[in-house]
DNA sequence: ATAGCCACCGAAATCGTTTTCGAAATTACG
DNA sequence: CGTAATTTCGAAAACGATTTCGGTGGCTAT
């Protein structure tokens, strides 16, 4: 079976290519009659228009990039869906892809999307990427790009966030109010960005409080893994400073703790509360349950997304973007590893 | 600035364009210094092939689609990003999209991808389709398609799948040869067919081991929740029949067993051994830790990526592909939750 | 009859790359 | 020197859809 084309169609109808294509779209030098034929034909004859000749002549192709550090996370997962999400809606697909945290594939994986001239590109930085020529260059290109989550501020572009500083006071001060007087934070590595946002927010918290800054009582766990989260549990309980609430760097680390915590006795909220960070899958089904603050993954995704598709009018209709920041609200999810 | 096209090219260096496309792909038929000045300038102007262009005339995308249930979810999590890692290797891209277990979705998701001309489509189908036409009409139009996971055999195409059964045999023999008298068997609710051969394995694991089967010791799970895991525990707890292990049907739903029975004073594994199925993150940090059958997503996604590839190339080199299953190993995880 | 005005339609250029086929230029060889 | 065999190149035809810019032909108004 030969393929459908307009031409195909054209020539069955005994009309030309050009009158066939214009019929399909409504031109109003087309008489009623013409357009009905073709669309009747097409429709019967499943025409699709060949996205590649489109693509070609429009010079857009529908798909958006997306890279991400870590697919297999339950945070970047909901950022995956709600871009996909978003995007379908208005026309998009996506092309997604892994940095696994690699400046190095950052690069490579840009310059793949680019070869597929897709019309803008969604990027959470790596932890690797210190350096932000290669997204400054496509930025030139004139290739839309929106960051999200793992940003920085010195690419000028639309960006999508969470206040991370502000989250973490939240947190801490629901320790504070719920009764807390001695209140550790289990810090992570300095790599991700979002950790010295935390700790000042812990800090803004204490001191905001009447409550002393304390160096001893800030731990840092070298990954971000439920292991850590016991190892650090460990020094916690070795330290022997009364801590009666701890603030975790993730939900990760904060299982890790209220696990090994119980293990060694500690009475979960009575004696210690954990508040942990990002709303994982996990924090559901831990014993007891635990308090965290929600990262709305599949917002900051849709978002992300919306601000893109705006960038990909503007650009079409030759206007100028404005870059803009949207930040996402958190909200504390309290259940009950806390007072 | 100017687009960089082979045009520019040609011009600059005062040669066509044809030579310059095959200086290029080191056509026999250029000089030595020819393919080197195309190549030169190509490299200092940045010249990168337009796609479109390419894919109108050379038919093909280098563009795979991807349908899969539901994305925030360990084990597709897994499975996109085997795909993804298989496919970036070869030079493919891949567009993921998510039926959400609706068969109005994919079909809806396969028309899009057909749309942007992907080269092949690899799908886990939704629960609720059954009814393969749009499947079928696909592999007629000689788009190759791959399923995975949620199969179905009635489909003519290649597919991976793990071996429900024998990994739910495996998983009942183990509580056997581990001490259990009176195992339990949470399934799932009927749609997921996956339901039907874990339950069976279950069976026959009894029956194999001298043990009778006992239709009272099933008890169903009406969602695959943690919640209904833990509804289910009730149940056990209240059908006084001494259970002293259970196979359940996903790491989620014991989890809620686990959980709930630690709460009622059951010891685990001392008094019920349990053990799940998946092997999602979850069952490292429960406590104490899941004890289950590990599905290997990543493993799935690359060999499903491998199969389209094989297919791919085979229809460029207009040889047939004859369809396999592809049955990827599963094996026992044991953990603490287990004797 | 001529001009003016519609309503419809199509030829052709364009998007950028690939590949066939033939032509030109050069070399080899009897 | 003439002919054959190589090299080396380019014109042109795809791949399909879109859109501009003119055409037709038919009708009305003057």
């Amino acid at each position: 079976m030969a393929k459908i084309t307009l031409r195909l169609i054209a020539d069955t109808l005994g009309i030309s290519v050009a009158t066939a294509s214009k019929a399909l779209k409504d031109y109003p030098d087309i008489s009623q009659k013409t357009k009905r034929d073709v669309k009747e034909l097409a429709a019967t004859l499943k025409y699709k228009p060949n996205s590649f000749a489109q693509s070609l002549r429009n010079q857009e192709s529908k798909i958006i990039g997306l890279i991400i550090p870590e697919i297999v996370h339950h945070f970047f997962a909901n950022i995956i869906h709600g871009v996909i999400k978003a995007a379908e809606k208005e026309g998009y697909l996506v092309i997604t892809l892994q940095s696994d945290e690699s400046y190095e594939n950052e690069k490579k994986q840009i310059e793949l999307l680019l070869e597929k001239n897709v019309d803008g590109i969604l990027i959470s930085l790596a932890e690797d990427t210190v350096n932000f020529k290669h997204i400054k260059a496509i930025i030139d290109e004139g290739i839309p790009v929106v960051l999200f989550d793992k940003i920085s501020k010195l690419i000028k572009c639309s960006q999508v966030v969470i206040d991370d500083r502000k989250a973490a006071f939240e947190a801490t001060k629901y320790l504070i109010d719920s009764g807390c007087k001695t209140i550790a934070h289990v810090r992570g590595p300095l790599k991700p960005q979002t950790t010295i946002h935390r700790f000042l927010g812990y800090k803004d918290a204490i001191e905001a409080h009447g409550m002393i800054y304390d160096k001893a009582l800030v731990f840092e766990a070298e990954h971000l893994s439920y292991e850590d989260g016991r190892k650090v549990a460990k020094e916690i309980l070795a330290s022997n400073q009364n801590i009666d609430g701890i603030f975790a760097f993730t939900d990760l680390l904060a299982t890790g703790l209220l696990v090994k915590l119980k293990e060694a006795g500690v009475m979960i909220p009575e004696e210690v509360s954990i508040i942990g960070f990002s709303n994982w899958f996990l924090s559901k089904i831990t014993s007891p349950t635990l308090s965290t603050v929600n990262q709305p993954g599949l917002e900051m995704g849709m978002a992300a997304f919306k601000l893109l598709f705006e960038e990909l009018s503007n650009k079409k209709n030759k206007v100028p973007t404005e870059f803009v920041t949207v930040e996402i609200p958190t909200n504390l999810v309290i259940r009950n590893s806390t007072r």
